[in-house]
DNA sequence: AATATAAATTGAAACGTTTCGATAAAAGTT
DNA sequence: AACTTTTATCGAAACGTTTCAATTTATATT
C-alpha cells in the first residue's frame, strides 16, 4: 500500500506539502498540487483512514445501531438515513448486536442513531459524553442525547376518539412487547382515550409486534365467548395477522370487529382488504431528518431540537 | 478520554506492561495484571480503535456491502451473517451506496461480503489485493476473491423439467432486471430445460423482481390473446405479484396457469394460496457460511472453497 | 555463592497521517 | 536597494497503540 510518504517522494516534495495538496489546503502552488495529485494517482494512493482518524479525531462515519435487520419500518428508516448521510458527505455504518457496543465504546463513529432498545444504556450515556446521539425508540436523558420520537400517545388517543365516535364500544388493545417504549406509549394513549370517554378497556392481548402473534391472538379472540367490537393493534404487522385470523373465520371487518394498526407500512399494498386504518409514519423522512440534525450538531450549528416524525391518522376500511 | 498512558501511570507500570496486561500476553505477573485492569476500570479506559488498527493493520470488522436495506432475502442473509460474525469475535459493519466504496478503498474492514451488484468492480479488485472478499451475487475473477453463488441454472433447469413432466407446454419466463446475474443464470436454466425437451419458450416478460412488476405483467398476460399455461418467475416476489393479478381475474392457479418462483421467502406465509412452488434458499445459512469461510481465510486456514448455498425445489400448489 | 535460566518489565520505534511553527522564496512597497 | 508582506514549502511533533530488543528481577541449578 502506498503511503503519503511514497507520494511525497515521487512528487519530489515534503510529506506536509503532499498532505496539503491532497487536502485542498490553500497556499499550495497549483503546479505542485498537480505533481502531487499525479503521483498519488500513479501510486494508487488512498489515505489510511486509521491514521487520519487517529490524528483528526474524526471518522466521517455515522453509526446506525439497530435491533435487527428485518421489517418494513427498519428498511424505510435505513433508506432514509442512507440517503441523507451520503448527501451530507458522511458514511453510514449500520450494525446490530454485540458489535454495536464495541463500535460505540471504541468511538468508531462520529455520531449515532439508535433504533435498538436492547442497546445498553450505560454504553450509550458514556458514548454521548463525547459525541451526539439521536434515539428513536425510547427516552434516555443525558447530555448530547437527543430524541426523535413519534408522538405515540397523542396519535393513538386521537385515533381512538375517532373510533369511539364511530360507535365502537368494546375496545381491546393488542399489545406489543410489554417493555417496548413505543408499545407502552401507545397503550397509554389507548387508555387515556377510553378514560376521556368514560369507557373501560374491554381486553388486552399480549402480542409481540409480529404477524404471527396477531394471528394467534385472533384465533383466541374468535374462540372466546365474549368478543370485542374493536381491536387496536400496537403495530400494523400484528393488525395484519389479526385480520387474517378473523377473515379466515368469516368475521366481518369492520362490521363485526373493527381493527386499526400503527405505522402505515401496508398503505401501498392494495391486497390487504379491507385496507387497514392506521397511523402512518413516514419512516424514510424520519431517518433523513434525524441524520440531518446529527450532522448539524457535528457542524456545531446550534439547534434546539430534532424534527420529530409526524404521524397521520389514515382512516381506511378496517374500522 | 483516558489513554493507555493514563492507565499505565495510575497502575504504576510502563506503557508496554499496561498494554501486555490488557491484552492477556503471558509473562505479566498476575498481581500487576490486576493492578492494570483495576486502573483501566477506574479510568473507564477503552482502547482507541484507530491507534490499534493503525499499528496492527487489522480492524476486526467484517464489512457487508449491500445494494439496499429492503427485502426478505436481505434480512435473512444479514441475520445469518450477523450471528456468525459475533460468534467468531468480529464486528459487522453493513453499508450501502457511496459509503461502500469509501470503506473499501480506505480498508476500514478486514474482509468483505458483497451483495451489491452496483458496487464498482475495480474498487473491489483493488480491495481484494489485500483482503479476502466473498461475492454473493455475481462473478468477478481475481486473487482473494471467492464466490458463494446459488446454482441458479441447474436448479431452475431441474424445476422446469419437473414442470414439463406435469404437462405444462406453453412456458413463459417472467424476468428480473436484464443485467442481474441471478436473473441471467435463471433464464439460462429455463431455456436449457426447454431446449432439453424440445420446446420453445412461449414468452418472456420483463420485470424487475418486485411484487408490483409481477402484478403489472400479470394484468398484461390476462389481456393478451394467447396466454402461457405456466410462468416461471425469476423470484418469489414477482411471482406473488403475478399470482395476485391472476387471482383477481379468477384465473385458476395451477389449472389455468401454473406459477413457480425462486428464493423460498414466502414458505412460512400460510396466507399465500395456493402456496408457491419455488426453489428455497436458506439465506440465513448462506450468510453464516460465507462469514465462517471469510474468518477462516483471515485465520489463514487454507480452504479451497466456500460452502455454496444449496437450493431445494419445493413443489407446492401453484403448479 | 556463583552462575545459568526463566519471568517480568521497560524504553523506544513504528504505524500513516495532520498540523504547528519556522523558514524560504516570491511579490509588493517604499 | 532595502524593507515588508504574501505565498509556498518543510521539518518535526503528535495522535494512541503494539511490539521488538534490551534490561532488570526472580528462580533454579550447580
Amino acid at each position: 500500500m502506498a503511503t503519503i510518504k511514497d507520494v511525497a517522494k515521487r512528487a519530489g516534495v515534503s510529506i506536509s506539502t503532499a498532505s496539503y495538496a491532497l487536502n485542498n489546503v490553500p497556499y499550495v502552488k497549483p503546479s505542485t498540487k498537480v505533481k502531487v495529485l499525479k503521483a498519488a494517482q500513479e501510486l494508487n494512493f488512498t489515505p489510511n483512514a486509521n491514521a487520519r482518524n487517529l490524528k483528526t479525531k474524526k471518522t466521517k462515519n455515522i453509526g446506525v445501531f439497530v435491533y435487527g435487520f428485518s421489517g418494513p419500518v427498519f428498511s424505510d428508516l435505513l433508506e432514509g438515513i442512507n440517503k441523507a448521510v451520503h448527501q451530507l458527505g458522511y458514511n453510514i455504518i449500520v450494525t446490530s448486536g454485540p458489535s454495536s457496543e464495541i463500535l460505540l465504546k471504541e468511538r468508531q463513529v462520529d455520531a449515532a442513531i439508535i433504533f435498538d432498545s436492547m442497546l445498553d444504556q450505560d454504553v450509550l450515556l458514556q458514548y454521548a459524553t463525547q459525541a451526539p446521539v439521536v434515539i428513536l425508540d425510547r427516552q434516555i436523558e443525558g447530555n448530547n442525547i437527543f430524541h426523535s420520537l413519534i408522538n405515540n400517545e397523542m396519535l393513538v388517543n386521537q385515533l381512538i376518539h375517532q373510533v369511539i365516535d364511530k360507535g365502537y364500544k368494546k375496545l381491546a388493545y393488542l399489545s406489543g412487547p410489554k417493555d417496548a417504549f413505543n408499545n407502552q406509549e401507545r397503550y397509554k394513549g389507548f387508555l387515556r382515550a377510553l378514560h376521556d370517554r368514560n369507557l373501560k378497556p374491554f381486553a388486552q392481548y399480549q402480542g409481540d409486534f409480529t404477524i404471527q402473534s396477531g394471528y394467534m391472538l385472533g384465533k383466541k379472540i374468535i374462540q372466546s365467548s365474549s368478543r370485542p367490537d374493536f381491536v387496536f393493534c400496537a403495530n400494523d404487522e400484528s393488525a395484519l395477522g389479526l385480520m387474517r385470523a378473523l377473515k379466515e373465520d368469516n368475521i366481518n371487518i369492520p362490521n363485526d370487529i373493527g381493527i386499526a394498526g400503527f405505522d402505515g407500512v401496508y398503505l401501498k399494498d392494495s391486497f390487504i382488504k379491507p385496507s387497514l386504518t392506521t397511523i402512518a409514519i413516514n419512516h424514510f423522512k424520519w431517518g433523513q431528518d434525524a441524520t440531518e440534525f446529527l450532522v448539524d450538531v457535528l457542524n456545531e450549528k446550534k439547534l434546539k431540537h430534532v424534527v420529530p416524525p409526524i404521524g397521520i391518522i389514515v382512516m381506511n376500511g378496517s374500522c
